[in-house]
DNA sequence: AAGAGAGGCAACCGCAACGAT
DNA sequence: CATCGTTGCGGTTGCCTCTCT
């Protein structure tokens, strides 16, 4: 069909963002918000396209963004959304406030998915590895799927985590909740954190059982700070304590920088951080089209 | 002390969904 | 209703750093 490239190609940096580009980026979000991420960079004299500018300050940039490890209840929150959601990390992050979804990707990846297997336990389905002909490792499931899918009920994909998982497909032991849970509000998240009744996944329950992760019930559990972007209705509360401020904030100390970190709450009324910046905005996120038509 | 290998993380790519026209 | 444009998402890649030999 011929997509149209999000952006010319030509002339446009790639790789790893310099201190000076965030700076632009930084400064430029916050003083018009975005409408359209496509013409940010050209706005905000960048030589990125759109995506790399989404991305960046996404992933990256966003004043509300924890940084760090995740920390035990995080992670173990992580298995068990897993465990209902499969790879589906945008949905998985908005319960982790402050967290990307690729950040958790990665953790998942690197981390997690190693621990799990290591404890026997398969970090697609959650069960145990016990009857899987192959080899623990997963790596060398990679070409090789089970022959013949022992239970229907594990009748997930193939290779999930190498293919393209089927977006819709409930694949695991998620009851579908596509069809009707979109529209729910997200639960608190700290009802989320708030101890499981019972611990859903054999991988979050091992887990947590686990010597590795510990601390997992009792009293700890307020990891999850309240002070969620994607659940705005989340009370500011006192735990604004995810405002620690990511490394690329030297921004705003810089002499030049954009501004500095404490102006933060004057700018975004009503809590300052750990909402999206831009909610503060009237009307909610950018608007006014003023400075953009 | 130097080199090799492994691991971790940031960023890119391509597809799908959604909204506007 | 169909088409086009934009955004969001998940998978993958490549670079950088750390650890081990």
């Amino acid at each position: 069909m011929g997509r149209q490239p999000c952006c010319d190609k030509v002339g446009v940096k790639k790789g790893p963002w310099t201190a000076e580009e965030d700076q632009k980026l930084v400064g430029f979000l916050l003083t018009h918000g975005h409408c359209c991420w496509r013409i940010v960079p050209k706005l905000a004299g960048l030589l990125r396209c759109g995506k790399s500018c989404r991305l960046r300050w996404t992933n990256y940039l966003r004043p509300d963004l924890k940084r760090g490890v995740l920390s035990d209840d995080e992670e173990r929150l992580v298995i068990d959304l897993h465990g209902q959601l499969g790879n589906r990390w945008s949905k998985i992050a908005a319960r982790l406030p402050g967290r990307t979804d690729n950040e958790i990707k990665n953790h998942w990846n690197t981390h997690i998915r190693k621990k799990l297997l290591r404890m026997g336990i398969d970090p697609v389905t959650h069960l145990p590895l016990q009857e899987a002909p192959a080899p623990p490792p997963q790596e060398q499931q990679e070409d090789q799927p089970p022959p013949a899918p022992p239970q229907q009920q594990q009748q997930q994909p193939p290779q999930p985590q190498e293919h393209h998982q089927p977006r819709n497909d409930s694949g695991l032991m998620l009851q579908d909740d596509d069809a009707g849970e979109e529209d729910l509000p997200m639960f608190q998240p700290h009802e989320v954190a708030t101890a499981p009744p019972a611990p859903p996944t054999a991988a979050a329950a091992a887990v947590s059982n686990c010597g590795s992760v510990s601390s997992a019930s009792a009293g700890s559990v307020s990891v999850v700070s309240p002070s969620c972007s994607s659940s705005a209705s989340a009370p500011a509360a006192s735990g604004v304590e995810a405002t620690e401020w990511p490394e690329p904030m030297y921004l705003f100390g810089m002499d030049d920088g954009i501004i500095d970190a404490g102006s933060w709450d004057g700018l975004f009324p009503g809590g300052g951080m750990g909402v999206d910046p831009f909610d503060g905005y009237p009307g909610g996120g950018f608007d006014q089209d003023d400075d953009w038509l």
